[in-house]
DNA sequence: TTTTTTATCGAAATCGATTTCGAAATAGTT
DNA sequence: AACTATTTCGAAATCGATTTCGATAAAAAA
């Protein structure tokens, strides 16, 4: 609480800055006796070192940096929360920014970051970006870089994400056996891998059921918002498709869709079966309420930020950076839109 | 983008680390000449001093923490992203931290923060604090405190609200208008100001129109959610309080209410007018939609951003904390649950 | 021309920690 | 007892900027 400085609990002790500098620092060279009376002393007067000053010396400022695309929107908002519930245990700090999916400001704030020294940036990518220099850079100048849920292959460090391609498979499964033989597919662009996965996994189920692939049923909505999935149910009902299932890849081209649907009087779930992507709040408060997949968020944060730890052991030991994809489960929460 | 030292520039351009360091903190004793050579060759070869050196010297860290009480919660995401609209431009890092709404872990949040010599706090209360010493202990320091939406008014600091009693004053008479005569108010705990404030904003209209309160139809929902919402509304219905409006503190507790009037088919908006408080994004998609008020959130966060900077200003004259309370307009929204 | 101001620069001290390296004291070996 | 090895500590260098203060040169005043 006070502005002590290591000079003056040394002082306090009849020691030295070095000895309380290192007993804090967990150096073999001192004596238990001391390491004891020193943290005791630290404990009592609340002593800590000024970050500033020990960052300057040991190139480490215990704060990460965040780049989301977006703030407003639940699924990054629980990841972020656990990414915090395990960051502030381990005394980090955690520098939020949006990029609001523009590769240039994307690219500005990673370099501003890094002008800063954070120990690492967690990411998830912008629909748009296609080129990864900034990236590079991060791993560069010796920094972590975490990836998850947007990420790019090619890049080599930790990635987080969910299993899309098999969770789209069980969301597009559960249609299929709840009677739906002609499943339209509300797809994201062409650009981020999820949206990728997801469309791939809506395939597989197809493909196991022994449904034939239609691509008439698929359009894209590039920003998957509630707009997306209006006008694609629009563009469906204009052109005569048949159909009586949709998969659409995020909770808000379901919405859009079933607005859409309830305008022309085309029920749900009676006339056709809905399933989103991403468990969003609204989805329970909905009528009717939206069966969706949730992509435990949480339990992704926390691995960011464990993937993180581990990688600043592996750069301790002087290796590279890994590249593990670790792929967290999901689970599919059926509610009105598809139960008959 | 390279990891040049101020030595290093100052050695290419002929001249001292102090020449150059003064040119970039506009020190006036620089020739004209100098300056412009300093900055273009710094702008050339994009240097940017150290972070934590700079900081170590002059105790200013271009880092503010904000700590809410929740983080998943639309109306504090959007004055995040007001905060970073206005920060990101000014060169300062948000480090974002939750309190959970719990006093402990608010008052530890923001001992850590002052640990690390961040600038200054922006701070959204716990429903629980009651003490307020931590908040003294900031401005002790000599760091800027903002407080915003959950504010305490004993505290000397620049404070951001909206205007809570005067849009709950217009929400009830929006109800009233529309011909209610016994309205429920769902209200918030006794400690927030803001529930306090809406409270009050309910009856004044009443007082206005000369509808006699009745203490038997303000119901408490103390973590005014949707299950809140939901008893508050059963135990309404079980005591037979005659009612045909309901203005709740918050859009969950409404929709908490509309779920339960839906089970005993009690009809909104024809049995009953709704309206809520935030405007969050769920209440686009119920149904029926729900009328609310907006708080202009990201206006919230330039405003929060902005007293900081004037407070910085007021400090660096050696003045005391400012003390003024800006209340930000608000927009009635009306939609399906409120109208006849 | 001499003296006083003013403009411009840089050497060195400083911010507050961490780390290196060597000294002193102690323990362990022959 | 003499010598080596091990503990335990602290003086001083260091991280990379900022700031103080004094030096020099140029301009102004006498």
């Amino acid at each position: 609480m006070e502005n002590l400085k290591l000079f003056d609990v040394a002082k306090a002790l009849g020691l030295s800055k070095t000895t309380v500098s290192k007993v804090l620092n967990n150096y073999s060279d001192v004596s238990q006796f001391t390491r004891i009376k020193v943290l005791n002393y630290v404990k009592k007067v609340g002593f800590e070192p000024n970050r500033q000053a020990s960052s300057l010396r040991k190139k480490e400022t215990k704060t990460i940096a965040i780049i989301l695309p977006e703030i407003n929107h639940d699924f990054y908002n629980i990841v972020q929360e656990g990414i915090l519930s395990v960051s502030q245990k381990n005394d980090y700090n955690l520098c939020v920014a949006i990029s609001n999916e523009s590769y240039e400001t994307e690219k500005k704030l990673v370099y501003q970051f890094l002008g800063r020294n954070i120990d690492a940036i967690f990411l998830s990518l912008c629909n748009e970006t296609k080129n990864f220099d900034h990236l590079k850079a991060i791993q560069e100048q010796g920094k972590v870089l975490v990836m998850f849920d947007k990420i790019e292959k090619t890049i080599n460090c930790p990635k987080i994400i969910v299993d899309d391609r098999k969770a789209s498979f069980l969301a597009t499964e559960h249609l299929i056996k709840n009677g739906c033989k002609n499943i339209l597919h509300f797809r994201g662009g062409f650009q981020p891998q999820i949206s990728i996965d997801r469309y791939l996994g809506y395939r597989d189920a197809l493909n196991k059921h022994g449904i034939p692939f239609d691509k008439e049923k698929v359009f894209v909505c590039e920003t998957a918002d509630e707009n997306n999935g209006f006008f694609a149910a629009k563009k469906v009902f204009k052109s005569g498709i048949k159909f009586d299932g949709l998969f659409a890849v995020t909770d808000y081209a379901a919405i859009g869709a079933i607005q859409f649907f309830k305008s022309k009087k085309i029920r749900v779930p009676k006339d056709v079966l809905v399933v989103g992507f991403s468990n969003w709040k609204v989805t329970r408060f909905t009528s009717p309420t939206i069966s969706t997949v949730d992509q435990s968020a949480f339990l992704m944060g926390e691995n960011i930020f464990n993937a993180f730890l581990e990688e600043k052991l592996l750069k301790m030991q002087g290796d590279q950076p890994g590249n593990k994809i670790l792929k967290l489960p999901t689970k599919l929460i059926v509610r009105e839109s598809s139960k008959i």
